[in-house]
DNA sequence: TGACAATATGAACGACTATTCATATAATAC
DNA sequence: GTATTATATGAATAGTCGTTCATATTGTCA
């Protein structure tokens, strides 16, 4: 039954899923799902303290769930790969059109 | 900028996201990736205490990554539907073969 | 140099949660 | 009824983490 992915494997998979689990970390990946965006754009559009984007996204590059580019005095992030994408889509799918008929038998 | 989703969603993706970052969890979540095990199978394969086992089944249940069905004193378990298939493999794609992989499909 | 803007960092606190242990429920068989 | 198997639950503990506040760093320009 090799199917289970060894310890290291499924301790990264455990790290990446929590960083993604945040509140404040979603509504920055979806700030920027299309664009990169420098801090105090995400700052005003996610609509938190700039210390706590910095924290997160902190957080976020260091799971390399966002990128950053620096260019002069502001630094530019942006989705790390398109995983993180697909990873935002099919979570939403699963809970918006989530209710599928549960069969709850005996 | 319509494109980040409502609060109710995000917290829902939030928690969906957050059941699924946990150690204990994903191996119970690889072990029924192809076939639905009554608990003590779960058990031996994963590794952990029957206790421990029940308390998580029901928060991935609560959660709707697990579904759950009754036979005599038998409660057999599966993944809740696709999505949960596609989050583990993605989210695998994603820390094995690590950055950018840009044509990894689901 | 000094001032300002943009971003990062450290400490502290409160809230949440994974695990263990002990116990309870449910179904079946005798 | 009792015994046994399979699963669930409640309480308690220990560790983790999101947020805030204050402060530091970095880069640009006058």
């Amino acid at each position: 039954m090799g199917k289970i992915p060894n310890e290291k494997t499924i301790e990264k998979m455990e790290k990446v899923l929590n960083v993604a689990s945040d509140y404040t970390r979603l509504l920055i990946m979806y700030c920027l799902l299309d664009q990169e965006r420098c801090v105090y754009e995400i700052q005003n559009e996610v609509g938190v303290s700039q210390s706590l984007i910095s924290h997160q996204l902190k957080v976020l590059k260091d799971a390399k769930l966002v990128a950053r580019r620096k260019e002069g005095t502001k630094v530019y992030y942006s989705l790390d790969d398109e995983h993180v994408n697909q990873l935002l889509k099919i979570v939403y799918a699963h809970v918006t059109h989530g209710d599928k008929q549960h069969e709850t038998n005996i």
